[in-house]
DNA sequence: CGCAGAATTGATACATCTCAAGCTGGGTGG
DNA sequence: CCACCCAGCTTGAGATGTATCAATTCTGCG
């Protein structure tokens, strides 16, 4: 479990210098004087684990950046059915610039620090200044390709390629931040509940609980508690997955 | 394969100020200077109902706009298992700036033209005018917004809501291109194989194949041969879409 | 220590898939 | 002009994967 110790803001500083996002996020390509400007408009906001940081419907008023912490977008139906659409990482973008209302339900899954950005000056900046933009598209694209990758897991794959999906997935963003030697088992502590990825995948969480028991049984994965997964061999896992094994990212 | 191309383009001018999607596309923004630089660049490919326009993998030199007709993006599983992973149809953008090799098959479904643009000079452009970049990103996260309710389709939704969802979509485009008086029934013409809407819905083709019979059997739609639908109450068939039944586009 | 939320496990139901057979309508060649 | 053909589609019967309903069993925490 993510631990809820600090109840004081959660960064050491506010200076977008010291960001730990300012290589990835949507200002990555800004300027100084495009991050002057930007700072000027922005302010954190910081949230529990399990706290709903927007409804869907609700206007907005501002953009934002996930600094820490990982949240989920969810889409609900009337009869009260849900689908995570989209899973936010640090660095990830929320809101869209140009829409009055939020399109979905943002919910912090573990302690959260948000970046915001008044909307209307963010947009003005957007329209003076290219760069915000021209990473935004790129970052735009990104999460497009990401979603119609999860389409494929959605539309066609197994419960137990779901599963295995989701954690090669989480294992891969891991190492992304957290570079590891070659050699070692991968792990990993899943950011969600059974429930949350029964969500993301299309499942009922007893099947997701039962796929978890059969590739723990089979020794594709080792469990430790309940969120702690060892990873001993990351290409049979990549195996269960039904994806393509040569890890390769889109070209 | 794409080597037979259609030598005549099927479009009475190649002059942009008669295109039909000018006020639609990637376009749609650009000054008269723009489009003239636009203009330079770009040419006209036809295809014939069932060519792959693109696979997978191969590397692109042109990014392109579909001017008539329509197109899927398919992805394929490596046992063959194919998830239809976008729609395009008029004014939709096809490729991605900055990628060297395409992500998905594009096939046509229907007769096609597109309008191609070379990559490099396409690029260019976009460094040097904003309202191209500026317009793509409207485009990207209208795509993003119909790929994350496809997600919410694919996860959720039983068989006999997906072939409702899948018409009601066809329907309410088709309507947005050539409007009608409100009275009357809404009648479409399904673009798409029954195979193909298998692909795009998560299903086996017998299942769409059941599940419009019983669409039909119940008097949601009437069907005339094997493509032609009638939708004679609306409502009805948004209630057995089970999505909200005020047709609100997202806010 | 004991409680509550989270997770596991079991038994059964059911929606969709799979395999198989037959239909339909538009095009073609005799 | 008709008979045939064949891709696309429909329908049927049975198999199967996942959902549903219902207990338990963990686990972390006050």
């Amino acid at each position: 479990m993510q631990n809820k110790t600090l109840s004081e803001p959660r960064l050491k500083s506010t200076d977008c210098g010291d960001c730990p996002i300012r290589h990835r996020a949507v200002c990555a390509r800004c300027e100084t004087d495009e991050l002057a400007r930007l700072e000027e408009m922005k302010y954190y906001r910081s949230f529990e684990a399990g706290q709903t940081v927007i409804w869907s419907g609700d206007r907005m008023d501002f953009v934002a950046s996930v600094v820490t912490g990982i949240a989920t977008l969810t889409q609900t139906m009337e009869d009260g059915r849900r689908q995570i659409v989209g899973l936010l990482l640090p660095s990830d973008f929320v809101g869209r610039p140009g829409r009055e209302c939020a399109a979905y339900d943002v919910t912090a899954t573990t302690d959260l620090v948000m970046c915001c950005f008044r909307k209307k000056p963010f947009e003005d900046l957007m329209l003076t200044t290219p760069h915000i933009g021209q990473r935004l598209l790129e970052m735009t694209l990104d999460e497009l390709d990401a979603a119609r990758e999860w389409m494929l897991l959605l539309g066609r794959k197994t419960a137990r390629e779901k599963i295995a999906s989701l954690i090669a997935i989480i294992a891969r963003r891991h190492a992304a931040l957290a570079p590891r030697r070659e050699t070692d088992a991968v792990q990993i502590d899943l950011p969600l509940t059974r429930e949350a990825m029964s969500e993301y995948l299309g499942l009922t969480l007893e099947t997701v609980s039962r796929q978890i028991s059969a590739l723990k049984r089979d020794g594709v994965i080792v469990i430790k508690g309940k969120r702690h997964v060892t990873i001993p061999d990351f290409d049979r896992l990549l195996e269960e997955s039904g994806d393509d094994s040569d890890g390769g990212f889109l070209v």
